[in-house]
DNA sequence: TTCTGTGCAAATGATTTGCAGCCAG
DNA sequence: CTGGCTGCAAATCATTTGCACAGAA
């Protein structure tokens, strides 16, 4: 598998789009941090590398690194969309605690496999899927 | 199973909350829409039946509906929140189509299982789940 | 040189909220 | 009566866009 970096920049020729110093960063900042992350967060740990940097250009870039297949975007219900690295991190859903929001990261190989199932049933091909569970977790609800 | 209206009706009471013409409206608009429907088309077909209710009492109610249980929201990406019974239909998941954006309502009962033992796995008793499924459906991946 | 990228501020679109009067309990 | 409800318009919040200038290729 090619580096983010690498698929990035072959992202940018392939669209005659161009890699600038802003891109750059943003992409090394958005690899680092790894957890869902909103395009504000990203913003402000980007400012303290570089305060010239615009809000809107991490809007854009984010959306970029998200068409080029680096970022997976994630939606969890509050009016913020999320993103975080598809490379250099397995795949993952998500089970969120309703009372105190705790979000543990989770995999079923058992149930990835039926997905592609009932997909193929429908005559789907599958290129991805998000799956949250809401609960309460065993302290949430204990208390 | 009570039937939607009551449901409501204990809510509010339970909450010290009233009954009022454009709630008991909003609500037998809305079950009788069914599909996931955002707040602003279920503004336009209650507006058809009295044309001096407000869009945030639309806002306002559908959030109510939510909280009492009767309705269940939806993000499916777009930045919009759609609702819909959860009474009177059964529960189902979502397979869309990236390209014509075709939503097909889905069920596993094998998947519904495994989540189930996943969560408690973590700890979790489950109050509900989404699950997204992105693909090409076989139209669009002939066309 | 030629476009594409950038920062800024203004624009957008969905949803929320303040307020003065209305009305259910 | 009283405190919750309503419509309206203004306010928010996340995100997008127009624009003039800067800077990759």
């Amino acid at each position: 598998m090619k580096d983010p970096q690498t698929i990035f920049h072959e992202y940018l020729v392939r669209n005659k789009l161009k890699m600038t110093p802003q891109r750059r960063l943003i992409l090394e900042v958005f690899l680092a941090s790894g957890e869902h992350l909103a395009s504000e967060e990203l913003y402000r740990q980007v400012r303290d590398r570089d305060p010239s940097i615009g809000q809107a250009t991490v809007y854009r870039t984010l959306k970029l690194l998200h068409d080029a297949g680096i970022a997976g975007s994630y939606h969890f219900g509050d009016g913020v969309v999320r993103y975080e690295p598809r490379y250099g991190q397995q795949h993952h859903d998500h089970l969120i605690c309703e009372r105190c929001g705790k979000n543990i990261e989770v995999v079923d190989e058992k149930i990835e496999r039926l997905q592609e199932e009932l997909a193929k049933r429908h005559g789907f091909v599958l290129t991805g899927h998000r799956m949250y569970l809401y609960g309460l977790c065993s302290e949430c609800r204990t208390a």
